[in-house]
DNA sequence: TTTCTTGTTGATAATGATTATCAATAATAA
DNA sequence: TTATTATTGATAATCATTATCAACAAGAAA
């Protein structure tokens, strides 16, 4: 077992959880992307290196990522889930989407991150105040078109 | 016909569109709720005042009404769309919404919209200058938990 | 080791929201 | 009046996602 499936083993132990190959390929397959996969992509990269693991068990295996804390889902408005590695070393830990809504592109942008730590903070404040809500997440995206879409 | 019909007919007469009954119906429906209403729960309404009127033609007015610019449609994380009015007497105009993960209730509230539009301005200047992306639309939603449901 | 418990899997069927199809109908234009 | 075009409602179809369930495999207990 290499060193890094070591560290998930461990991680997934701690809920209780085993370590098994179709998790493993999964976590690969978002790892090795920069891309944001929907279930049925993931499952198509996972079965071209395996190809006995089905449908169900990329879902399945997703959720279980999901309540672990180690994947996120989210929902551009194009029918179907997509899934992010939260901790990847291909990506800035905080960021944002922005969506074209022309050829569906999805864009990391990290900019400006400190503004809005500072807006969401003063937000939560507020909101908690007001309105006794206790917000433990917040989703922020852009819409509009992207310079090839623009261009054509 | 009513003196606000009018004014919806001349809107969709604009689109080369016809202001019908179930048209109506379903605007009136939007009007009449502060909610965030899905497909089925506006044609449940609407059934009520008209039970001819189907569940086909509701989706399909609801994709009109989206497409002309008079309501928005989103997506909470509960597995359907629901719409909201844009201009709406009983809302204010510029709002977001907060999600409680524990009932679904959706909170609207309008605080801090000048910070906000001041965050949103500069992140959309720097991303057309960066990326040559035009922003059109954004959304920002806030999950956690509310009153009720930390107290239970 | 053997046995027992429990987590995991893959195939299949089921669900639920949304869309496509299509003939019938109603509104508007010619 | 007739021709055109938008609209409707019922039905069937689609697509993503979940539930079911028997077979299997890993780890714990004996």
């Amino acid at each position: 077992m290499a060193k890094g499936d070591r560290k998930w083993r461990d991680r997934f132990r701690k809920h209780g959880l085993r370590f098994t190959e179709p998790r493993r390929v999964i976590l690969e397959v978002l790892s090795d992307t920069i891309e944001h996969l929907s279930a049925e992509e993931i499952y198509m990269k996972v079965h071209k290196k395996h190809p006995n693991i089905g449908l169900t068990t990329v879902y399945r295996n997703l959720y279980t990522l999901e309540r672990m804390g180690i994947v996120t889902k989210f929902h551009f408005g194009d029918g179907c889930h997509r899934y992010e590695l939260i901790e990847s070393n291909k990506k800035p830990d905080h960021h944002h989407h922005l969506v074209c809504t022309g050829c569906k592109r999805i864009i990391d942008y990290d900019d400006f991150m400190d503004e809005e730590i500072e807006y969401i903070k003063k937000v939560e404040k507020a909101l908690s105040r007001k309105h006794s809500f206790h917000i433990t997440d917040h989703v922020i995206q852009f819409y509009g078109i992207c310079k090839k879409c623009k261009a054509a």
